[in-house]
DNA sequence: CGACACTCCTGATGGC
DNA sequence: TGCCATCAGGAGTGTC
């Protein structure tokens, strides 16, 4: 499942291929992609325009084009961007023709989306609404995450999966933050404490860094645009490592549930 | 505010 | 071997 690093190693390996480059065309095959959208109406807005930047804000990776016209996709559980694949893969929902470039974005769940913000103003209030602050920014600190976790009784890990409380994070990261903080998943957020806040902000940003060090981490679907897997699930402390012996204490890993997801 | 259910979707998995 | 039910989950929405 793509999260934080798993976006951040697309971003960084397509930019050098896309900026720079006119989008020629942009051929939706799956409606539900950009629903409500119309496919043709989307396309219009995009095509013909150079990419200027290829961002990244939370899980969404930013086209920047000219014109001030932007295009957010994200990629949900199972999406992938495959730059100049062979053929056709199964499951490709939308092509991007830029230059002698082609990328596909390719979605057996068909969960991912593209959307469309007009201006400066559209995209800052789409962002923010659905966005906390990005990880790796100041907004980010101790500080500020003690003082947004006193006004939340949930558990921390669904905390920490809500990404208006801080962008980025997915069940993987969550799993590795807490521990590597020595946080229980099921502590409420306004109980932790200081130094326990302090320690988890540390372990967020420790760990969505290892993500990105590792070019991200591939449990089944994950793949660069090269088709290249990530090493990081290489690195996993306790995700998905169920019976597994505890890196520290050396008891059995257990998995449970927590903010609806395996834990 | 939060817990929970439901929706989207389909490949993978497990039971029989 | 084959079939079917169940599960997985990011984000949005809605109910209580």
């Amino acid at each position: 499942m793509p999260e934080l690093p798993e976006v951040e190693t697309i971003r960084r390996n397509l930019a050098p291929h896309v900026e720079g480059r006119r989008v020629e065309s942009l051929e939706i095959l799956d409606a539900r992609w950009c629903r409500p959208i119309a496919p043709a109406e989307l396309s219009a807005a995009v095509e013909g325009r150079m990419v200027e930047r290829l961002s990244r804000r939370g899980k969404y990776l930013i086209w920047e084009l000219e014109g001030d016209v932007f295009l957010l996709a994200h990629l949900r559980m199972t999406g992938t961007l495959l730059l100049d694949p062979a053929g056709a893969p199964p499951h490709t929902r939308v092509w991007w023709r830029l230059g002698e470039h082609r990328l596909a974005f390719v979605d057996p769940r068909r969960f991912g989306t593209g959307e469309l913000a007009l201006g400066p103003e559209a995209l800052e209030a789409f962002l923010a609404r659905r966005l906390g602050p990005e990880p790796f920014s100041e907004a980010f600190n101790a500080a500020s995450l003690h003082a947004s976790t006193r006004a939340s009784r949930a558990p921390i890990k669904a905390f920490l999966l809500d990404q208006r409380k801080v962008a980025g994070v997915g069940n993987i990261y969550a799993d590795e933050a807490l521990f590597r903080a020595g946080v229980h998943p099921l502590r409420p957020a306004n109980r932790l404490t200081r130094k326990q806040t302090e320690e988890l902000h540390g372990a967020v940003v420790a760990s969505l860094q290892a993500g990105i060090d590792a070019k991200g981490a591939t449990i089944d679907d994950f793949r660069d645009p090269y088709g290249v897997q990530g090493s990081f699930q290489d690195q996993f402390l306790v995700h998905l490592r169920e019976g597994e012996p505890c890196p520290a204490c050396g008891r059995a890993v257990r998995k449970q549930r927590a903010a609806g997801r395996g834990t």
